[in-house]
DNA sequence: TATAATTTAAAACAACTGTTTAATACAATC
DNA sequence: GATTGTATTAAACAGTTGTTTTAAATTATA
């Protein structure tokens, strides 16, 4: 039978279906819908992964695994550089993965739906991806806040924070209705992180 | 048969369907499920309401009637207050109702689906319920900001705001596990209001 | 090439979905 | 009390779901 790749079986199984998960979810993405668009018979599904459930996690870490090669984080690393600079860089970082149009987009919808309808993977990505992330902004802010010792404020700085930013992929159904033209580009997106660490920035201080 | 409440049908069968909803989402929820639940024959539901799309909607217009009066926004739309403390009000307000862990909870959670996850009644819910609360908080912050004309910069700032109160909704399960005390009661969500709006006035000056 | 292991395929399975039917029970009206 | 309209029920319907089975095709190994 013709093949439209020579891309191995699995991996387009797992490419399609984080393509699926993403615009459906879990619980709405039937394997066949995967199988269809992957170009494999529906048995396929069970057999190279145990089940429906073991393919979603396993689709999970296939993109965090790509999506930390595509957008590198070496410059907010980077312990020499002003904070502010590196709270600016980091903000802009995490808003490009959020509202990112290509294939990269899906993952970050994925992580999302994992989010506000958890299923038993979440556990495992809030170890993994998320507690990193708000490890490293803790890190960023921390001098900002002068290293202040109460670490409640630090927690609701640090959400004041992410909330700014979540907002445009949680509520990017409203903001699309709205005001489709704040995140119509790059450039646009660009400005809107200038905006949130701007908005922060001040309130830190 | 025992019925074990003298609500009327169509009312029993709303409160569970909001119940329901909220927790499964419109696709994972059955109308066994709610039928169960409110003690009725699964033909009930489209002999009352014409299917379970239109049960839907009309259970968020229900919660949404609901929420609007066990919720007051008066103190808020008095203008003549300080805009200073209408924001103050508002987020507190906003947040309640997003952090309400008793019925009218799951009004917001109805809608944090829809947003997150939509259906045809989006627009509908747009309109009535979220363009009006945006209108609101709008006009409140447009005299901190000095009636500056570009709108753009307005609406970045209504949304670094919203933002920073629809995390606790959308990104919950994730504040439950890794900062569970900084929601934990009233005073903990009314701190948190508290650290929002100020966090905010600071950066609006 | 013969044999074994792996991969693909179509079909069936059993459970569940929203919806409809057709019969019964109930209530109100005459 | 008979008749009408409403309410409730159990059962069936047609479609979809994740998963399994059984067999055929392909590939690797000897």
């Amino acid at each position: 039978m013709l093949k439209t790749t020579i891309e191995p079986v699995i991996d387009r199984i797992l490419h399609v279906a984080i393509e699926v998960f993403a615009e459906h979810g879990f619980r709405d993405t039937t394997i066949r819908e995967i199988c269809k668009r992957a170009n494999v018979n529906v048995a396929s599904i069970n057999y190279y992964f145990r089940s429906k459930e073991a393919l979603y996690t396993q689709a999970l870490s296939f993109a965090f695994h790509e999506a930390n090669q595509l957008y590198p984080q070496d410059s907010i690393l980077n312990k020499a550089l002003p904070p502010e600079q590196r709270l600016s860089l980091f903000i802009d970082n995490f808003l490009h993965k959020l509202l990112d149009n290509s294939h990269l987009g899906l993952h970050s919808k994925l992580i999302t739906r994992e989010i506000t309808d958890p299923t038993n993977a979440l556990n495992g990505i809030i170890a993994t991806a998320i507690a990193p992330q708000i490890a490293l902004l803790q890190e960023i802010i921390q001098p900002i806040l002068g290293n202040i010792s109460n670490t409640t404020i630090v927690h609701r700085c640090l959400l004041s924070i992410f909330g700014q930013c979540l907002l445009f992929k949680h509520s990017r159904s409203i903001i699309d209705h709205l005001y489709p033209e704040l995140i119509a580009d790059d450039l646009a997106i660009k400005a809107c992180a200038e905006h949130i660490a701007q908005f922060s920035l001040i309130a830190l201080t």
